[in-house]
DNA sequence: TGTACATCAGTGAACGCGCGTTCACTGATGTAC
DNA sequence: TGTACATCAGTGAACGCGCGTTCACTGATGTAC
Protein backbone atom coordinates (compact mmCIF):
# COMPACT_ATOMS: atom_id res chain seq x y z
CA UNK A 1 0.00 0.00 0.00
CA UNK A 2 1.28 3.42 -1.14
CA UNK A 3 -0.82 5.43 0.91
CA UNK A 4 1.54 8.35 2.38
CA UNK A 5 2.55 11.55 1.40
CA UNK A 6 5.52 13.10 1.81
CA UNK A 7 6.28 15.88 4.69
CA UNK A 8 6.04 18.78 2.42
CA UNK A 9 2.40 17.40 0.80
CA UNK A 10 1.53 17.52 4.46
CA UNK A 11 2.91 19.85 6.58
CA UNK A 12 2.76 22.81 3.52
CA UNK A 13 -0.61 22.90 2.70
CA UNK A 14 -2.13 21.75 6.11
CA UNK A 15 0.39 24.06 7.73
CA UNK A 16 2.01 21.92 10.28
CA UNK A 17 4.55 23.84 12.21
CA UNK A 18 6.60 23.38 14.90
CA UNK A 19 5.58 24.63 18.90
CA UNK A 20 6.34 27.40 19.52
CA UNK A 21 8.44 27.70 22.97
CA UNK A 22 6.16 28.19 25.59
CA UNK A 23 7.37 29.52 29.11
CA UNK A 24 8.02 26.14 31.22
CA UNK A 25 10.35 26.53 33.95
CA UNK A 26 9.68 28.82 37.15
CA UNK A 27 12.49 31.43 38.16
CA UNK A 28 11.82 32.49 41.51
CA UNK A 29 9.82 31.05 44.18
CA UNK A 30 6.72 31.54 42.50
CA UNK A 31 6.35 30.29 38.89
CA UNK A 32 3.88 33.02 38.09
CA UNK A 33 1.28 30.72 36.29
CA UNK A 34 1.85 27.26 37.06
CA UNK A 35 -1.35 25.87 35.86
CA UNK A 36 -0.71 27.13 32.65
CA UNK A 37 2.61 25.99 32.71
CA UNK A 38 1.80 22.26 33.95
CA UNK A 39 -1.27 22.61 30.97
CA UNK A 40 1.75 23.29 28.64
CA UNK A 41 4.13 20.40 29.94
CA UNK A 42 1.28 17.83 29.74
CA UNK A 43 0.59 18.75 26.50
CA UNK A 44 4.27 18.45 25.46
CA UNK A 45 4.69 15.04 27.45
CA UNK A 46 1.27 13.86 25.30
CA UNK A 47 2.76 14.38 21.81
CA UNK A 48 6.56 13.88 22.79
CA UNK A 49 5.59 10.31 24.65
CA UNK A 50 2.19 9.54 23.37
CA UNK A 51 -1.14 9.79 25.72
CA UNK A 52 -0.60 6.97 27.66
CA UNK A 53 3.50 8.49 28.02
CA UNK A 54 2.39 11.15 30.62
CA UNK A 55 3.21 10.83 34.51
CA UNK A 56 2.53 13.86 36.90
CA UNK A 57 5.96 13.17 38.04
CA UNK A 58 7.37 14.41 34.33
CA UNK A 59 5.19 17.36 34.26
CA UNK A 60 6.29 18.56 37.01
CA UNK A 61 9.71 17.66 36.26
CA UNK A 62 9.39 19.79 32.96
CA UNK A 63 7.66 22.28 34.62
CA UNK A 64 10.81 22.91 37.40
CA UNK A 65 8.61 22.31 40.24
CA UNK A 66 8.33 19.73 43.05
CA UNK A 67 5.99 16.96 42.44
CA UNK A 68 3.67 17.88 45.34
CA UNK A 69 2.81 21.47 43.34
CA UNK A 70 0.50 20.47 40.91
CA UNK A 71 -2.15 19.61 43.49
CA UNK A 72 -2.33 23.17 44.06
CA UNK A 73 -4.13 23.74 40.86
CA UNK A 74 -5.61 20.33 40.26
CA UNK A 75 -7.36 17.61 41.85
CA UNK A 76 -5.42 15.26 40.24
CA UNK A 77 -3.68 13.23 37.45
CA UNK A 78 -7.07 13.26 35.31
CA UNK A 79 -8.13 17.01 35.98
CA UNK A 80 -4.53 17.41 35.23
CA UNK A 81 -5.07 15.78 31.29
CA UNK A 82 -8.60 16.98 30.95
CA UNK A 83 -7.81 20.49 31.40
CA UNK A 84 -4.97 19.86 28.52
CA UNK A 85 -7.53 18.62 26.32
CA UNK A 86 -9.93 21.00 26.79
CA UNK A 87 -7.43 23.56 26.11
CA UNK A 88 -6.06 21.63 22.56
CA UNK A 89 -9.84 21.91 21.53
CA UNK A 90 -10.28 25.63 22.10
CA UNK A 91 -7.15 25.90 20.05
CA UNK A 92 -9.12 23.63 17.19
CA UNK A 93 -12.20 25.32 17.63
CA UNK A 94 -10.38 28.88 16.87
CA UNK A 95 -8.24 26.92 13.80
CA UNK A 96 -11.47 25.58 12.15
CA UNK A 97 -13.12 29.66 12.47
CA UNK A 98 -9.96 30.96 10.89
CA UNK A 99 -9.45 28.55 8.28
CA UNK A 100 -13.11 29.25 6.69
CA UNK A 101 -12.46 33.08 7.22
CA UNK A 102 -12.39 34.85 4.09
CA UNK A 103 -14.48 31.80 2.42
CA UNK A 104 -18.34 32.84 0.87
CA UNK A 105 -20.83 31.36 3.13
CA UNK A 106 -22.48 28.54 1.46
CA UNK A 107 -19.73 27.42 -0.77
CA UNK A 108 -18.32 23.78 -0.57
CA UNK A 109 -14.85 25.35 0.04
CA UNK A 110 -15.91 26.37 3.30
CA UNK A 111 -16.69 22.66 3.90
CA UNK A 112 -13.09 21.49 2.50
CA UNK A 113 -11.40 23.96 4.77
CA UNK A 114 -12.91 22.64 7.63
CA UNK A 115 -12.10 19.75 6.97
CA UNK A 116 -8.37 20.31 5.77
CA UNK A 117 -8.25 22.00 9.53
CA UNK A 118 -9.73 19.20 11.18
CA UNK A 119 -7.28 16.38 9.63
CA UNK A 120 -4.32 19.43 10.22
CA UNK A 121 -5.01 19.36 14.14
CA UNK A 122 -4.91 15.18 14.03
CA UNK A 123 -1.43 15.71 12.58
CA UNK A 124 -0.26 18.33 14.11
CA UNK A 125 -1.36 17.40 17.71
CA UNK A 126 -1.91 14.01 17.76
CA UNK A 127 -1.45 13.69 20.86
CA UNK A 128 -4.34 15.60 21.88
CA UNK A 129 -6.59 14.56 19.35
CA UNK A 130 -5.86 10.47 19.96
CA UNK A 131 -6.14 11.23 24.33
CA UNK A 132 -9.43 13.19 23.12
CA UNK A 133 -10.69 10.15 20.50
CA UNK A 134 -8.25 7.59 21.13
CA UNK A 135 -10.05 5.46 23.30
CA UNK A 136 -9.03 6.89 26.72
CA UNK A 137 -12.74 8.49 26.85
CA UNK A 138 -13.45 5.76 29.51
CA UNK A 139 -10.32 7.31 31.52
CA UNK A 140 -11.14 10.97 30.30
CA UNK A 141 -15.09 10.50 30.75
CA UNK A 142 -16.22 14.10 31.08
CA UNK A 143 -19.09 16.35 30.30
CA UNK A 144 -17.12 19.45 30.10
CA UNK A 145 -15.36 17.34 27.37
CA UNK A 146 -18.57 15.94 25.62
CA UNK A 147 -19.75 19.45 25.56
CA UNK A 148 -16.71 21.24 23.59
CA UNK A 149 -17.39 17.81 21.09
CA UNK A 150 -20.65 18.82 20.78
CA UNK A 151 -20.44 22.56 20.00
CA UNK A 152 -17.54 21.97 17.27
CA UNK A 153 -20.09 19.75 15.64
CA UNK A 154 -23.07 21.85 15.61
CA UNK A 155 -20.58 24.85 14.43
CA UNK A 156 -19.59 22.74 11.49
CA UNK A 157 -23.28 21.15 11.23
CA UNK A 158 -24.31 25.24 10.77
CA UNK A 159 -21.75 25.11 7.88
CA UNK A 160 -23.35 22.09 6.43
CA UNK A 161 -26.70 23.39 6.06
CA UNK A 162 -25.83 26.49 4.32
CA UNK A 163 -24.05 24.70 1.72
CA UNK A 164 -27.35 22.53 1.39
CA UNK A 165 -29.17 25.84 1.20
CA UNK A 166 -31.32 25.00 4.57
CA UNK A 167 -31.81 27.63 7.04
CA UNK A 168 -32.35 25.04 9.67
CA UNK A 169 -29.73 22.19 10.88
CA UNK A 170 -32.43 19.38 9.59
CA UNK A 171 -32.58 15.63 10.10
CA UNK A 172 -30.97 15.54 6.25
CA UNK A 173 -27.94 18.16 7.24
CA UNK A 174 -27.12 16.03 10.43
CA UNK A 175 -26.75 12.94 8.64
CA UNK A 176 -24.63 14.91 5.87
CA UNK A 177 -22.64 16.57 8.28
CA UNK A 178 -22.55 12.50 10.34
CA UNK A 179 -21.10 11.56 6.76
CA UNK A 180 -18.31 14.52 6.68
CA UNK A 181 -17.13 13.79 10.29
CA UNK A 182 -16.82 10.15 9.78
CA UNK A 183 -14.57 10.61 6.79
CA UNK A 184 -12.23 13.12 8.43
CA UNK A 185 -12.24 11.49 11.67
CA UNK A 186 -11.08 8.30 10.27
CA UNK A 187 -8.38 10.18 7.42
CA UNK A 188 -7.36 11.66 10.64
CA UNK A 189 -6.49 8.06 12.41
CA UNK A 190 -5.35 6.90 8.92
CA UNK A 191 -3.00 9.46 7.83
CA UNK A 192 -1.34 9.41 11.66
CA UNK A 193 -0.99 5.21 11.67
CA UNK A 194 0.58 5.64 8.31
CA UNK A 195 2.74 8.44 8.62
CA UNK A 196 3.86 6.39 11.46
CA UNK A 197 4.51 3.71 9.02
CA UNK A 198 7.02 5.56 7.39
CA UNK A 199 5.84 4.45 3.89
CA UNK A 200 6.17 5.80 0.63
CA UNK A 201 3.55 7.19 -1.92
CA UNK A 202 1.75 9.95 -2.35
CA UNK A 203 -1.57 11.14 -2.09
CA UNK A 204 -3.76 14.17 -3.15
CA UNK A 205 -5.20 15.54 0.17
CA UNK A 206 -6.84 18.68 -1.05
CA UNK A 207 -7.96 16.87 -4.14
CA UNK A 208 -9.35 13.85 -1.78
CA UNK A 209 -11.29 16.39 0.78
CA UNK A 210 -12.75 18.18 -1.76
CA UNK A 211 -14.08 15.33 -4.11
CA UNK A 212 -15.63 13.73 -0.93
CA UNK A 213 -17.12 16.63 0.52
CA UNK A 214 -18.71 17.53 -3.21
CA UNK A 215 -19.83 13.47 -3.47
CA UNK A 216 -21.70 14.12 -0.09
CA UNK A 217 -22.96 17.76 -0.35
CA UNK A 218 -24.71 16.85 -3.71
CA UNK B 1 -26.76 15.79 19.43
CA UNK B 2 -28.41 13.03 18.75
CA UNK B 3 -26.09 10.64 16.72
CA UNK B 4 -27.04 7.49 18.98
CA UNK B 5 -28.72 4.50 18.25
CA UNK B 6 -30.63 2.27 20.37
CA UNK B 7 -29.05 -1.22 22.00
CA UNK B 8 -31.59 -3.22 19.51
CA UNK B 9 -30.25 -1.07 16.20
CA UNK B 10 -26.83 -1.08 16.88
CA UNK B 11 -27.03 -5.36 18.30
CA UNK B 12 -29.04 -6.47 15.50
CA UNK B 13 -27.92 -5.65 12.36
CA UNK B 14 -24.73 -5.73 13.28
CA UNK B 15 -25.10 -9.05 15.15
CA UNK B 16 -23.25 -7.94 17.98
CA UNK B 17 -23.26 -11.03 20.64
CA UNK B 18 -21.69 -11.45 23.65
CA UNK B 19 -18.15 -13.57 24.28
CA UNK B 20 -18.53 -17.67 24.02
CA UNK B 21 -17.31 -18.43 27.43
CA UNK B 22 -14.08 -19.86 26.16
CA UNK B 23 -11.46 -21.89 28.68
CA UNK B 24 -9.19 -20.12 30.75
CA UNK B 25 -7.70 -21.88 33.91
CA UNK B 26 -5.87 -24.72 33.88
CA UNK B 27 -6.97 -27.97 35.58
CA UNK B 28 -3.80 -29.86 36.61
CA UNK B 29 0.13 -28.61 36.64
CA UNK B 30 0.19 -27.83 32.92
CA UNK B 31 -2.50 -25.79 31.70
CA UNK B 32 -2.49 -27.57 27.95
CA UNK B 33 -1.99 -24.49 25.93
CA UNK B 34 -1.10 -21.73 28.22
CA UNK B 35 -0.58 -19.31 25.26
CA UNK B 36 -3.93 -19.05 24.03
CA UNK B 37 -4.90 -19.04 27.56
CA UNK B 38 -3.25 -15.86 28.17
CA UNK B 39 -4.12 -14.50 24.45
CA UNK B 40 -7.79 -14.85 25.43
CA UNK B 41 -7.19 -13.43 29.05
CA UNK B 42 -5.68 -10.52 27.77
CA UNK B 43 -8.23 -10.00 24.85
CA UNK B 44 -10.90 -10.03 28.13
CA UNK B 45 -9.21 -7.87 29.83
CA UNK B 46 -8.41 -5.22 27.24
CA UNK B 47 -12.42 -5.31 26.24
CA UNK B 48 -13.22 -4.74 29.72
CA UNK B 49 -10.77 -2.49 31.29
CA UNK B 50 -9.96 -0.87 28.20
CA UNK B 51 -6.47 -1.14 26.35
CA UNK B 52 -4.40 0.40 28.33
CA UNK B 53 -6.10 -1.36 31.77
CA UNK B 54 -3.95 -4.57 30.86
CA UNK B 55 -1.02 -5.79 33.00
CA UNK B 56 0.25 -9.30 33.00
CA UNK B 57 -0.55 -9.73 36.70
CA UNK B 58 -4.23 -9.48 35.66
CA UNK B 59 -3.62 -11.84 32.72
CA UNK B 60 -2.21 -14.68 34.78
CA UNK B 61 -4.87 -14.17 37.46
CA UNK B 62 -7.17 -14.64 35.13
CA UNK B 63 -5.82 -17.41 33.80
CA UNK B 64 -5.05 -18.77 36.86
CA UNK B 65 -1.27 -19.03 36.52
CA UNK B 66 2.08 -17.71 38.01
CA UNK B 67 3.13 -14.29 37.28
CA UNK B 68 6.16 -15.88 35.49
CA UNK B 69 4.70 -18.47 33.53
CA UNK B 70 3.71 -16.18 30.40
CA UNK B 71 7.37 -15.90 29.66
CA UNK B 72 7.73 -19.29 28.60
CA UNK B 73 5.41 -18.18 25.98
CA UNK B 74 5.58 -14.85 25.37
CA UNK B 75 9.44 -12.42 25.82
CA UNK B 76 7.59 -9.50 27.20
CA UNK B 77 3.95 -7.53 27.63
CA UNK B 78 4.40 -6.00 24.24
CA UNK B 79 4.75 -9.27 22.53
CA UNK B 80 1.16 -10.51 24.66
CA UNK B 81 -0.47 -7.90 23.24
CA UNK B 82 0.80 -7.70 20.04
CA UNK B 83 -0.27 -11.79 19.60
CA UNK B 84 -3.69 -10.95 21.21
CA UNK B 85 -3.93 -8.18 18.69
CA UNK B 86 -3.09 -10.25 15.67
CA UNK B 87 -5.42 -12.81 16.83
CA UNK B 88 -8.50 -10.27 16.52
CA UNK B 89 -7.50 -9.33 13.70
CA UNK B 90 -7.48 -12.43 11.85
CA UNK B 91 -10.92 -12.77 13.14
CA UNK B 92 -11.81 -9.34 11.73
CA UNK B 93 -10.70 -11.04 8.09
CA UNK B 94 -12.55 -13.90 8.21
CA UNK B 95 -15.97 -12.25 9.64
CA UNK B 96 -15.35 -9.96 6.51
CA UNK B 97 -15.01 -12.96 4.36
CA UNK B 98 -18.23 -14.36 5.43
CA UNK B 99 -20.45 -10.89 5.41
CA UNK B 100 -19.98 -11.00 1.86
CA UNK B 101 -20.89 -14.86 1.10
CA UNK B 102 -23.52 -14.88 -1.35
CA UNK B 103 -23.91 -10.99 -2.77
CA UNK B 104 -22.86 -11.63 -5.90
CA UNK B 105 -19.45 -10.31 -7.26
CA UNK B 106 -19.00 -6.90 -8.39
CA UNK B 107 -22.55 -5.32 -6.11
CA UNK B 108 -21.74 -2.50 -4.21
CA UNK B 109 -23.67 -4.19 -1.27
CA UNK B 110 -20.54 -6.16 -1.35
CA UNK B 111 -18.83 -2.99 -0.12
CA UNK B 112 -21.78 -1.90 2.35
CA UNK B 113 -21.55 -5.66 3.89
CA UNK B 114 -17.93 -5.24 4.47
CA UNK B 115 -18.43 -1.84 5.92
CA UNK B 116 -21.21 -3.35 8.16
CA UNK B 117 -19.16 -5.46 9.39
CA UNK B 118 -15.93 -3.09 9.71
CA UNK B 119 -17.97 -1.13 11.98
CA UNK B 120 -19.48 -4.01 13.82
CA UNK B 121 -16.36 -5.43 14.47
CA UNK B 122 -15.07 -2.21 16.41
CA UNK B 123 -18.67 -2.20 18.20
CA UNK B 124 -18.08 -5.75 18.86
CA UNK B 125 -14.82 -5.64 20.25
CA UNK B 126 -13.56 -2.49 20.84
CA UNK B 127 -10.41 -3.18 22.79
CA UNK B 128 -8.78 -4.96 19.87
CA UNK B 129 -10.05 -2.23 17.26
CA UNK B 130 -8.62 0.46 19.43
CA UNK B 131 -5.50 -1.38 20.77
CA UNK B 132 -4.74 -1.56 16.88
CA UNK B 133 -5.66 1.63 15.64
CA UNK B 134 -6.22 4.15 19.21
CA UNK B 135 -2.91 5.36 19.12
CA UNK B 136 -1.17 2.56 20.72
CA UNK B 137 1.00 1.77 17.27
CA UNK B 138 3.90 3.91 19.36
CA UNK B 139 4.18 1.00 21.46
CA UNK B 140 2.58 -1.78 19.18
CA UNK B 141 5.06 -0.65 16.37
CA UNK B 142 4.76 -4.54 15.01
CA UNK B 143 5.63 -5.27 11.32
CA UNK B 144 3.09 -8.44 12.01
CA UNK B 145 0.52 -5.76 12.78
CA UNK B 146 1.41 -3.73 9.80
CA UNK B 147 0.75 -6.29 7.22
CA UNK B 148 -2.06 -7.97 8.45
CA UNK B 149 -3.86 -4.34 8.45
CA UNK B 150 -2.07 -4.13 4.87
CA UNK B 151 -3.48 -7.57 3.51
CA UNK B 152 -7.11 -6.87 4.51
CA UNK B 153 -6.92 -3.44 3.08
CA UNK B 154 -6.17 -5.19 -0.39
CA UNK B 155 -8.64 -7.47 0.17
CA UNK B 156 -10.92 -4.90 0.28
CA UNK B 157 -9.84 -2.82 -3.15
CA UNK B 158 -10.62 -6.05 -5.06
CA UNK B 159 -14.04 -5.67 -4.29
CA UNK B 160 -14.01 -1.93 -5.11
CA UNK B 161 -12.04 -2.53 -8.24
CA UNK B 162 -15.01 -4.61 -9.25
CA UNK B 163 -17.37 -2.24 -8.46
CA UNK B 164 -15.94 0.03 -10.56
CA UNK B 165 -15.46 -2.56 -13.59
CA UNK B 166 -11.83 -2.68 -12.84
CA UNK B 167 -9.38 -5.73 -13.02
CA UNK B 168 -6.99 -3.90 -11.44
CA UNK B 169 -6.29 -2.11 -8.64
CA UNK B 170 -5.81 1.19 -10.19
CA UNK B 171 -4.84 4.29 -8.49
CA UNK B 172 -8.61 5.13 -8.92
CA UNK B 173 -9.56 2.62 -6.81
CA UNK B 174 -7.17 3.05 -4.67
CA UNK B 175 -8.23 6.75 -3.92
CA UNK B 176 -11.69 5.75 -3.54
CA UNK B 177 -11.24 2.49 -1.08
CA UNK B 178 -9.15 5.22 0.93
CA UNK B 179 -12.07 7.48 1.05
CA UNK B 180 -14.38 4.43 2.17
CA UNK B 181 -12.26 3.11 4.44
CA UNK B 182 -11.52 6.81 6.29
CA UNK B 183 -15.10 6.69 6.18
CA UNK B 184 -16.16 3.67 8.24
CA UNK B 185 -12.92 4.04 9.88
CA UNK B 186 -13.97 7.07 11.81
CA UNK B 187 -18.06 5.93 11.78
CA UNK B 188 -16.25 2.91 13.67
CA UNK B 189 -14.59 5.54 16.24
CA UNK B 190 -17.56 7.92 16.49
CA UNK B 191 -20.11 5.22 17.44
CA UNK B 192 -17.77 3.90 19.69
CA UNK B 193 -17.54 7.24 21.77
CA UNK B 194 -21.13 8.04 21.08
CA UNK B 195 -22.27 4.99 22.55
CA UNK B 196 -19.93 5.75 25.48
CA UNK B 197 -21.77 8.88 26.23
CA UNK B 198 -25.10 7.57 26.72
CA UNK B 199 -26.93 10.09 24.52
CA UNK B 200 -30.26 10.52 23.10
CA UNK B 201 -31.59 9.82 19.42
CA UNK B 202 -31.11 7.52 16.44
CA UNK B 203 -29.32 6.82 13.10
CA UNK B 204 -30.24 4.06 10.50
CA UNK B 205 -26.58 2.33 10.15
CA UNK B 206 -27.69 0.57 7.24
CA UNK B 207 -29.17 3.62 5.12
CA UNK B 208 -26.09 5.39 6.01
CA UNK B 209 -23.28 2.73 4.85
CA UNK B 210 -25.15 1.80 1.67
CA UNK B 211 -25.84 6.20 0.73
CA UNK B 212 -21.87 7.03 1.13
CA UNK B 213 -21.12 3.77 -0.33
CA UNK B 214 -23.37 4.84 -3.71
CA UNK B 215 -22.05 8.24 -3.81
CA UNK B 216 -18.61 7.12 -3.45
CA UNK B 217 -18.68 4.34 -5.70
CA UNK B 218 -20.54 6.52 -8.63
C1' DT C 1 5.59 -53.80 30.77
C1' DG C 2 8.80 -51.25 33.80
C1' DT C 3 12.29 -47.97 34.66
C1' DA C 4 15.57 -44.17 34.09
C1' DC C 5 15.96 -39.96 32.41
C1' DA C 6 15.66 -35.63 29.58
C1' DT C 7 12.64 -31.94 28.78
C1' DC C 8 10.48 -27.96 29.80
C1' DA C 9 5.96 -25.76 31.46
C1' DG C 10 4.77 -23.82 35.54
C1' DT C 11 6.10 -22.14 40.60
C1' DG C 12 6.59 -18.66 44.15
C1' DA C 13 9.46 -15.53 46.20
C1' DA C 14 11.94 -11.64 45.37
C1' DC C 15 13.82 -7.42 43.00
C1' DG C 16 13.93 -2.55 41.81
C1' DC C 17 11.22 0.96 39.91
C1' DG C 18 8.38 4.88 39.17
C1' DC C 19 4.12 6.15 40.11
C1' DG C 20 0.15 9.23 42.39
C1' DT C 21 -0.74 11.36 46.42
C1' DT C 22 -0.28 13.29 51.28
C1' DC C 23 1.89 15.89 54.86
C1' DA C 24 3.64 19.46 57.79
C1' DC C 25 6.42 23.01 56.36
C1' DT C 26 8.36 27.53 54.34
C1' DG C 27 8.83 31.68 52.25
C1' DA C 28 7.26 35.19 48.74
C1' DT C 29 3.62 38.42 47.99
C1' DG C 30 -0.13 41.86 48.67
C1' DT C 31 -2.50 44.74 51.71
C1' DA C 32 -4.32 47.22 55.86
C1' DC C 33 -2.94 50.45 58.87
C1' DT D 1 6.85 55.16 53.58
C1' DG D 2 7.29 51.36 56.90
C1' DT D 3 5.65 47.47 59.34
C1' DA D 4 2.76 43.53 60.75
C1' DC D 5 0.37 40.02 59.15
C1' DA D 6 -2.72 36.88 56.42
C1' DT D 7 -2.59 34.21 52.41
C1' DC D 8 -1.41 30.50 49.86
C1' DA D 9 1.81 28.71 46.08
C1' DG D 10 5.47 25.82 46.28
C1' DT D 11 8.73 22.38 49.06
C1' DG D 12 10.79 17.93 49.88
C1' DA D 13 10.47 13.80 52.20
C1' DA D 14 7.76 10.01 52.68
C1' DC D 15 4.02 6.52 51.89
C1' DG D 16 2.02 2.34 49.91
C1' DC D 17 1.14 0.20 45.66
C1' DG D 18 1.22 -2.66 41.69
C1' DC D 19 3.89 -3.32 38.12
C1' DG D 20 7.23 -6.16 34.74
C1' DT D 21 10.69 -9.24 35.05
C1' DT D 22 14.20 -12.61 37.01
C1' DC D 23 15.65 -16.60 39.49
C1' DA D 24 16.60 -21.19 41.08
C1' DC D 25 13.32 -24.56 41.65
C1' DT D 26 9.82 -28.50 40.96
C1' DG D 27 7.09 -31.80 39.09
C1' DA D 28 4.35 -33.67 35.11
C1' DT D 29 5.02 -35.76 30.71
C1' DG D 30 6.99 -38.45 26.81
C1' DT D 31 10.34 -41.60 25.27
C1' DA D 32 14.41 -44.82 24.82
C1' DC D 33 15.78 -49.01 26.33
Amino acid sequence: MVWIMTEQKISAPLGITQDPAKPLKKEGYHHGDLRAGLIEATRRLIEEKGPDGFSVSDACRLAGVSTAAPYKHFKDRTEMMVATVLEGMARHRDNMQTAIAGIPEGSPDRITALGKEYVGFALREPGIFRLKFGGFSDRLDDDRLQQAGEATFTRVLEEVAKCLGETDVTPEVQRRGFMLWSFVHGLSFILHDQKLSKMGGEIDLDFLLSDVARRILS
